[in-house]
Parts: structure tokens; sequence; C-alpha cells
DNA sequence: TTGTAAGCGTTATCAT
DNA sequence: ATGATAACGCTTACAA
């Protein structure tokens, strides 16, 4: 198909080193010898074959996304394709490119595990959201490949980065605090993600620090799904709250519809804050008030901490990157009270 | 790292090619010997190299889905997330590989596609909406790259697989007709995609078959954006239509804010109906009647194109697999008239 | 049925 | 500065 190294160099009149050398910018050929190469490769339009260098290198300057299972469902949340184009983007810039990985339900895990993760393809791996206990986690340590957590991990070996979750909870919730709420409920994400639990955590400090007891029964766990925010509203209904921090857009617009079967207003009846600031956080009538986190930069900062692994990388044991982006609260309807507009 | 073919033959007492037709299940082989091998490949927990064995067979295994460009910014928009939903479980279920590239701005298209798509690490590539003169294309044909293309093309040589845009656009404004109405207009797609025409012809389609003027006032450009929405209708609103079929769901979302602004009620005031059901559909309100297209179908359809291509490849030149998916009439409130309702 | 050996298109280590 | 030549890990004739 295309021409090959050893073609360019006969017709140079050069060797296969020498085109190579030339190809891979390397100092010892002289500039006219270069010069005539190039002319060559222009000409026949040579592309170096990316797998012979590979086999040879041992670096496919390709990384892997990894998303697994469960998670997979939450493929319509704009959560996993503004990941996605932070990855990307950072992957054009820097030459590598992307592996998408989605494991599906229960498609012999093991078996996919070992053909994507150690068939030499990639160079590393960016895990998505894997629940706490993923055995992905595990085997990849195991195995020694390089990868980088989106999400925090206690593990002290592995490279994460994350949103400030617990602090951008924190912050909801002392805002409906600040609007004169008192029964304050939560609706969490699953509590096996370390986000669920962290945005529980901040919701926790935030009452405790302004010595408001916190009742279990104002607690009740979703799962990031619009029909779980549903449900979880109506499980919440009976406590009567007066104000809910969602740990989720999505959820929170299925909690809206929750509230609307019963007839509860918002911002006026009930006041709602939530995390995220998807696009359909201002897009809906009345606009969430919501948590916002850089969801694009986290992909990009992944790829970026993983290049950073894959360099030291066969050297000495660095120790895990932990890298942690701000979250910002951002006023909308949803919450009432116009006035603490910033 | 890994254990290769050569450690595994002499653990076993046979040679490499032996190990390799045991792999690759070739039948040639003692049965007594090949579980021998295996029992040593499980010991020792070979994984065959990807990377080696694509370099003799020149085959990668790994298909590419190319997003081009502008495009890119519709990101948010579920579109490509199920594309890609449906794509990967397909490549899953053929032990193929996705590699993701979405070509951003003008970040030297040229360079990219040549380390892209002529590296040799992509078997073949599945091209998503691009526009219809997207210089893409006419370089994947005269590079011999095998791909299918998301969306229908005139070239009698391209491979696609789209959704029946035309039948859907007709059906939606039918309905409108049925429901009383003749003062119907449009927001297109952009018109230098084949969907954005086909929407708009399906439409033309149905006002003309029944005798219905199809006044060019009546007929606003969109860019599938939801403010691209709300700035068509706004200038839609002088012609004072009774209904519009708006043809994306995510600009029907920006047309209900300028309605919402302009004091009109959906469905009393003006009727709205759209394309694609993508969940914020019926999540709003009111929620929208719109034409289903089956996305994620289309991702693994197109996979399924692809792989039926590289496997009849190298034969004879198959004529190109043209497949369009049935789309569907989903009536719920923004139309109006719950009598229609099916 | 099994083994030997010649590639696949590169890079990298030597000499020269 | 340049050119042989040996890998890289595998598949695949061709022999045996």
């Amino acid at each position: 198909m295309s021409p090959t190294l050893e073609e360019v160099a006969q017709l140079a009149g050069v060797s296969r080193s020498t085109v190579s050398r030339v190809v891979n910018d390397h100092p010892n050929v002289r500039p006219e010898v270069r010069e005539q190469v190039w002319e060559v490769i222009r000409q026949v339009g040579y592309q170096p074959h990316a797998v012979a260098r590979s086999l040879v290198t041992s670096r496919s300057h390709v990384i892997g996304m990894i998303i697994p299972e469960a998670v997979t469902t939450l493929f319509t949340d704009p959560f996993f394709p503004l990941l996605l184009r932070g990855a990307t983007e950072a992957c054009n810039s820097h030459q590598y490119q992307l592996m998408l990985s989605l494991f599906m339900a229960n498609t012999d895990r093991q078996e996919i595990y070992q053909r994507i993760l150690r068939s030499g393809y990639l160079d590393g791996a960016i895990v998505a959201s894997a629940s706490l206990d993923d055995p992905l986690i595990p085997n990849l340590l195991r195995d020694q490949i390089p990868f980088v957590s989106v999400g925090r991990r206690p593990n002290e070996r592995i490279h994460y980065v994350d949103a400030d979750n617990i602090n951008g909870a924190r912050m909801a919730v002392e805002h409906l605090i600040r609007l004169g709420h008192r029964r304050i409920a939560t609706i969490t994400g699953p509590l096996h993600m370390i986000a669920g639990q962290d945005r529980l955590s901040g919701y926790r400090q935030a009452l405790e620090a302004r010595g408001i007891p916190v009742e279990e029964g104002m607690i009740v766990e979703g799962d990031f799904t619009e029909s779980g925010g549903t449900a979880a509203m109506q499980r919440l209904l009976p406590a009567s709250p007066s104000a809910v921090f969602v740990a989720s857009d999505t959820m929170a617009v299925g909690a809206l519809k929750a509230l609307r079967q019963a007839n509860r207003r918002v911002p006026q009846d009930i006041a709602l804050v939530s995390f995220d600031d998807i696009p359909i956080a201002s897009a809906i009538e009345p606009a969430l008030t919501t948590v916002r986190q850089g969801i694009e930069q986290m992909g990009s900062m992944a790829v970026e901490v993983l290049l950073s692994v894959l360099e030291a990388s066969s050297e000495e044991e660095t120790p895990a990157q932990r890298i942690v982006l701000p979250t910002e609260l951002v006023i909308r309807a949803s919450c009432g009270s116009a006035l603490s507009r910033s």
C-alpha cells in the first residue's frame, strides 16, 4: 500500500538507517542529504508505519479510555462526552491516540480486559468512574499497567484527577443555609462511588459546621439517573424538607418532575441545588442553581498526568499524582432568592 | 513484560509455530499437544502481542471513529454519545477496538489525517456527519481506506448508514397538517449537511402533497444548536406560523425559550414537532412530539457494514452498501390535540 | 502433525 | 555521517 522506508531509501540513494534518521530528526545527517530525503518522502507520500514502529519501540502512542460497566448507562449524560472531548483534545496536541473501551454488561470482562489492556496496543489507560471496588483497578496494579483514575481513590499508589466534590457540596449546602433553610435534605449519588460519598460528606460538613443536626431520614441514596432522581424525591417528600441538595443535575431534572406531580413549586415551596452544571441545568425551567465542575478539564488533565507518568516510567517509581480541580457555585433560579445573586 | 510465543513454546516443549497454531485454533494440532500448550499458556498468562500480530497480518482489528471539526461542537448533544455506544457494542461483540478521533478546529487537519488514517493502525473508519463537502471524504477515497459514512452521500462508491430523514420529516409535518395547521414553518438544520437538507425536503414534500404552498419566509436555517434554535424562532415569529417543524430536539429546546420570552404558549398558541427523540425531549415541559431515529442502531450498523466491507476487501469491488433505517413519530404534548395520540 | 525459516517495517547497535 | 545487521513477536509457506 504505502511505500516503505526501504523504497524511499532506494529512491534517495541512501540506506534505510539514514531515512529513519531523517524521519526521526536525528542530528547526524548531512543537511543536503536530509533535504533530498525529505524531497523523496514528499514525492512518494511516505508515511511511517506506526505498527512496525511500535513493535520495536514498544510504545504505541495510544492510550485507552476505559469506561466500565454500570457507568455505561450514564452515557446519555453529558459527563462522558465532555470527558472524552477534553481527553481527545490533550491527545491531539501530544500526537497520541485515544482508544475507547466501554465495558458493557457482563460480556466476559476478564476476556476483554486481557485483550485490551494486555495486548500491547496501549501505552496506558484512563479509567473513568469505576465504582470504588471495581476489580479492574487491582488488575491494572498487578499487571503494572500505567493508568490514572478519574475520581480519587484512597490507594496511595494510584494517580488520579478529581473535582473537589466535598467543597463543592459544602458550598451548595452553605448557600441553602444562608438563604434561611434548616430542613435541608439530600439525594446522594451511588455511595459505592467516591463522588457519591464525597458529595454526601460535603453536605454533612456544611450542616455540622452550622450546628444543624443531620437527620438520616433526610438522606436518600440516588443513582445519578433521572428516574432515580424522581424516585428519590418521592421518597423524600414525607420528610417535608424545605430544600434539597441533589448530587447531580440529571437527578435534579428527575426530582423536578416528582415535585411537579406533587404540586410543589420550585423554588417557592422547595429549593433545589444540584451538581455538575451540564447544559440542561440552564435550559430547564426553573434554571438550576448548581455546582460547576470542569469536566473537560478533568479529561485533559487525566491525559496530561498519564503522559507524564509514561515519560517518567521505567525509571524510579514516582509518587502518585493526585490532582483535585476546583468547583464553583453557579446561582440560578432553583434555589430562590434572587437577592443573593452574585 | 508479558511472556512471548517463544517462551511458551520452550516450556511446552514444542515450536513457536505449534503454539501459534494452538492460539489461532488451527486444526492441525494433536489434541493432547493442544491441551498441554493451553495449560502452559494459562500458567504463564500468555497474551498474544497484538502489535506484532498486526505487523504480519496487516490487520489491526481497530477501526477509527472520525468526527470532523465543526460537528465537534455538538458533542454535548447526545447524538454522538449514542452513536459511540452503538458502535462500541458492535465492536465488542466482534473483538474489534474503536479508536476515537475528533478533529478539533484547524489543528492542521492534513497532518492529523496522515498520522491517523495512513499510519497502518486502522483497518477502516466510520466517518460521522462530516458536512457534505468535507475534504476528508475525497482523501479517504483516494487513499483507498475502507470507510462507511454516517449520513448518506450521493457518491455511488460510498457505503453509508442513515436514518430515513425525509420520511421522518414528512410524517412530522403531515401530522401537523392533520391537526388542522396550514401556516407551518420550519427551522432547518445546517443545509450543508445532508440531514439538514433531507429534513427540509420532507417538509416540502408533505406540504406539496397537500397542495399547501411553500413560503420561503416560513423557512429559516438553523445549526442544530440550542441557541441557534432560539435565534431562528425569533426570526420566524413575525411570519406568525401556527406550527413549526424544528429539525432537531436541541433546537426545539431553544425555540421553546424564544416562545416563552415572547409569551406564546405551546401548544395552544403555536405547535411544535421536532426530530431525534433524545432524552431531553421527554424531560422538558411541554414534552416534545418528535421523530425518533435509532442513533445507537446507526452506530452498530455502521460497524457491521464496515466489517463486512473489510471481510470482502481485496477481492472484487463490492457495490456500496446504502442502509436507511426507519424513523417513527412519537406523539407527546408539544403539538397539542391529545386526540390523535396513538 | 510438526518444525524451520523467511518475512512484516521499523529502530538501534555496531562498525566503518 | 552513513550503512550493515540484528532485533521486536508474530504468522505462514515450505519441508520434513
